[in-house]
DNA sequence: CATGAATGAGCCTTCATTCAT
DNA sequence: CATGAATGAAGGCTCATTCAT
């Protein structure tokens, strides 16, 4: 678990490499969510792959640096979506956009987040443990706070906010918000219809300024 | 994984048996915590127990029980940290406490839940995972919602709040709560010296009604 | 299985004791009959038997004490139920029994014997298997064997016969008779109506003379 | 017991796969016949066939199911024995054959059938169980026994014979030929020198009609 | 490079048997 | 004598990984 390679062997530099790869990463992929991390072994992956167990260890020095692959895969698909949902609010633009609006859009983005291959996310961070990827979460979050933060720079936002740390701020909210989506549960509260509107007056009124409420303008 | 049995095999009646299972109980924990969930064989924790493979089955029908009755312990243990944090807020007394305080008591009870076998804890909830034990989860989550809901409609603290569905607020302010207490990266923001006092407004301002700030008074 | 104590390990003085005993040859076959020979553990019988495996011990020395010990009492029973049913045709009467009705009396003797808790015995031969018993199946044969000798030397009988050596004769009849009851497809084959009379017919021809047909008289 | 695979788990196919199957039955035969089925295991068999028990379960599910190799192979054999022998009573000849000649013939298939791995095939029915294996017993007792039938209809042998059900007669020889065979004592009673003399006797009475005996020509 | 046969440590579990209470 | 907790050898089986072809 210390000194294991985790990360994929050699760069497949032919094209048939690639397919390889790929088939073997997606066959690991249905597997995990079929039968679980558990009962997803090298020659299991292998067959389903369509290919031999050496070709395997070919690409792969070792079965959880597959499932690290995927995990990364997932990871930067994840952080696109994300990055890609936030990039119109810290665009530069002509016209102001009140706070809340804001806020509604980050929400919007971590929960556009749910949608990239649901199931596979559920396995491996439920069943494989995130434990084990912590350099990977922690980017995650890192670029998500960053972002946030960043968002919460924007002069437009710091109108209409208290005077806070504004990376502080964006621990918090990304903290919670992937609490609220990612915890037990979540599936239910989610569902509620109240959810996404609650969950913005959340972060707004814990951004804006004591004493001047959402409906006072 | 899904017929199989979890609860224990059979009740320790001799005084000797007793101290048995509790000694396989301990080295579970302790090999959970040090190696983790997969490199923690039944063989090794009746080696760490002192105890013979054998005994193990006897009270346990197979390694994912001794989990099983390790989470229950742990999920007991901390749900009474928890009910107890939280009674006084029930409590009907003489005068009356502010919102932001009973904030402060709710989000202190939350945090006071972590301090219940905090390493055992992660590593049950991280790796092995929750979905394993939805049920346990599921009546734990529960039961803290109910309490904040009821503690959320006692009437000095509905004197300050703006009206809303104390269920689903309390479903809120579970979920965002231990999101930010058991997500990842959790360790640093508790950390952080304005930790509790920024959830305890996030949480006061999200309840308060709008245009009523907290120092407004 | 060479070394081993077989035997019984004591006899049981007191009533009580010999409940135990009764108690326990009892759940042994049920739990063979049941569960089959691999699954019937002492512990198992022990707690069916509702006795202590301590006390198990105390009257056989091991596992397969109590299986001989069945074995050998249902040989006895089944020897007893033969013994009985051959009976009358070696007792001395004034009047003559044709060869074919000693014949029959013969077959049903041994069709008898399957009578005898038929669960048990089945499991008992086929699982168990006699190879382990070859004394006891032996003494059974046997004594099955001299039984039809000694009725095969009655004069009455000799009368009717051809001139033969009555031992190996009894042995073919012993044999074949047995070969059709416990063989497999057995139970096909005496569903028959046809059955029994065949049986007879095959052995009494056998017995009589060249030339001298059933009918002719 | 029930829903296990008994089938083999993957056909070998290299020549080294083919030696290592071939080397597991083999040791598997040994030990059954030197230890005993309850004795022989998987780790006994991998390491007495010179492999190492992963590749036993490469190619077996289970332990049984080598087991049922073995029996299959033994009964295939067996059976060609049995019905090479059998062939030429059933060819179209020039010649009568008269009827004992048949039963002779008859007779010999059968006794042949018990040079075919003796050791091996004792244990294989005694300890084993053919319960376990019904459907191949069945197979085999239907075959000869469809085989015997058929000799009885050829014209040949009608002519010696009184009117019978040739399925039914042809049952009953199997039984017995078999149950004189491979029932208890078997052994001592094949040794004796008057036996197959007297077993076709046994047989041939029973198919000639009434009054007409062997010597009367 | 691909293949798939072979490996063997190690896991989970059972069970006959002993022995302190 | 009875009890039942404890023992630990042994069995069945899996699976990550290697290596000859």
């Amino acid at each position: 678990m210390s000194d294991k390679e985790l990360g994929p062997r050699k760069a497949p530099r032919q094209k048939r490499a690639q397919v390889t790869v790929e088939a073997i990463l997606q066959a690991t992929a249905q597997l995990l969510i079929q039968h679980g991390y558990r009962k997803t072994s090298t020659n299991r992956i292998a067959q389903r792959a369509g290919v031999s167990v050496g070709s395997l260890y070919q690409y792969f020095p070792n079965r959880d640096a597959i499932v690290v692959a995927l995990f990364e895969d997932l990871a930067h698909k994840q952080m696109q979506v994300f990055e890609d949902s936030v990039a119109d609010l810290l665009e530069p633009r002509g016209r102001e956009i009140p706070l809340s609006d804001a806020v509604r859009g980050l929400i919007g983005a971590i929960l556009a987040t749910r949608t990239v291959e649901p199931d596979l996310s559920r396995i491996l961070l439920e069943e494989v443990g995130w434990t084990e990827h912590v350099n990977l979460v922690d980017e995650w979050t890192q670029r998500a706070t960053t972002l946030v933060a960043t968002a919460l720079r924007h002069p437009d936002a710091q109108e209409e906010m208290r005077a806070l740390d504004a990376d502080f701020a964006a621990s918090m909210i990304v903290q919670a918000g992937f609490g609220v989506l990612y915890g037990p549960r979540s599936e239910a509260l989610i569902a509620d219809p109240r959810f996404e509107e609650e969950l913005c007056l959340l972060i707004t009124c814990y951004l804006k300024p004591r004493g001047a409420g959402e409906g006072t303008s």
